[in-house]
DNA sequence: CGCGGATTTGACCAGCTTCAATGAGGGTGG
DNA sequence: CCACCCTCATTGAAGCTGGTCAAATCCGCG
């Protein structure tokens, strides 16, 4: 089911180019990134890896959602992160990782070849560095999830989700500029890996979308859309202080 | 309530040398750390940092155990981390911290003003690259700790700490070679830090300490011990696989 | 138009939390 | 040295949330 795509795109034409390991990259560094890289597609529900499978590549994901999770015996599985453009998959350093990468939409891949990618890493202190502040954004939503799973309700966890995708699809004026009019949201996910990744069951999910629509703070026009009828409301719900943290 | 302590010990002979940031560090580089460095004491249950405050120092934990925390407005805390000896308090490039840390032993710190540390990170690869891994391990941490608050029942997670507990204190023969005699193991928390750790209540942590003592797996001697009497079954309980993931 | 997967909804139940009371240590002061 | 107290821990009973099982509905698509 893997659709290989070596189609390249000039690393200076690249929508991510701001924000990935290669947001700090000069000119230079960029042309030998060049050399090492390629693009590759695959398609929703598609494996990217498996746990445990050796890395030969590193990449950066360049469009789609990608996850991570973790699966027990018994097959309860648990979303561990959610990889968007800019993200990076892969860690300097090691040959393998502890959980399973999967598609959740059609996900483009920048991938490094692992060996000159090390290399480079050694010689650009921009780019170690650059991998050490995703690494940290990583560490910081990881132990934000934490409090989520070990701690909110089912519906906090469903309004959290939903604040975090418009605050991700940046529909809400960073300023505090009054309620920001009804924002349509694209679902990128099923019910069963919204649930996967808040730590609750399928009908669960449905239940809190369906109370949120009840109550007029949400309306879900098809089972990928949500519109926010209501910001306030679903931030209240959240748990979360207001102002998402943020002393006032 | 805090006890600067400020009784500094030579690098060479500090017990965490060959595993917190310094780990790699050449003689020279010791040097420098031991001008930037003092050492202070947190007496058990005192705060060590408060979240948001700025951070004037980054530390690595000499001895004793620190917690990272979240807490919602009412009251609901989650524990995110659990700091032992040589882990690294702090990050480079980052002014303050979206959690608060605290004491839960009595727990001695080895400082180092931000600045001049931030200034070495940057002249020595060595120490930049151990703070990656150090980062790194912390998030497979976090990911592991998502499972066990998503997905798994009291009972696993009861286990799943106590196991954790007993291949911390390295009282399991690192090949199988067969069961280990009953191994004495130090809480180094109450019930109710536990109970923040696992997302649970303290009175769930209670009750399923009974019950497996009740069932012969452990006993509790007293509140701040438990001896595990059959390996095996407490590895069962905890959901994963028997082996801890690393393929047979 | 009918098929198949995704979703919604309902009914019931289990596990965990909540509320409440009792018990065990450990330290302090008489 | 012992009584007292305070905190931590255990245990019980009852209630709720979310999970499980099952059925109905929706929707996209051939």
């Amino acid at each position: 089911m893997m659709i290989p795509d070596f189609v390249d795109v000039k690393c200076s034409a690249c929508p991510i180019r701001h924000r990935a390991v290669c947001a700090r990259c000069d000119t230079e560094e960029l042309l030998r990134l060049e050399k090492m890289k390629s693009y590759r597609t695959f398609p929703a529900g598609t494996e990217i890896l498996w746990r445990g499978e050796p890395l030969d590549y590193v990449a950066s994901v360049v469009s789609g959602v990608a996850s991570l999770s973790k699966t027990m015996e018994d097959g309860r599985t648990q979303m561990v992160g959610l990889l968007l453009p800019s993200d990076f998959i892969g860690r300097p350093g090691r040959a393998k990782i502890e959980f399973d990468v999967t598609a959740t939409t059609d996900v483009t891949l920048c991938c490094f070849a692992r060996a000159p990618f090390e290399a480079l890493v050694i010689d650009t202190p921009h780019v170690a560095q650059r991998l050490m502040e995703l690494a940290l954004d990583e560490l910081d939503a990881a132990r934000d999830w934490m409090l989520l799973l070990g701690r909110k309700t089912a519906r906090e966890k469903i309004a959290t989700f939903l604040d975090m995708l418009a605050r991700r699809s940046q529909l809400i004026t960073p300023k505090g500029a009054g309620t920001a009019p009804a924002a349509a949201l694209h679902l990128p996910m099923t019910r069963d890996q919204i649930a996967n990744y808040l730590g609750l069951t399928l009908e669960t999910v449905s239940r809190q979308f369906s109370a949120l629509k009840r109550e007029g703070i949400i309306d879900v026009p098809d089972r990928r859309s949500v519109i926010v009828i209501n910001i306030d409301l679903l931030q209240n719900a959240t748990g979360d202080d207001a102002d998402g943290g943020v002393v006032a």
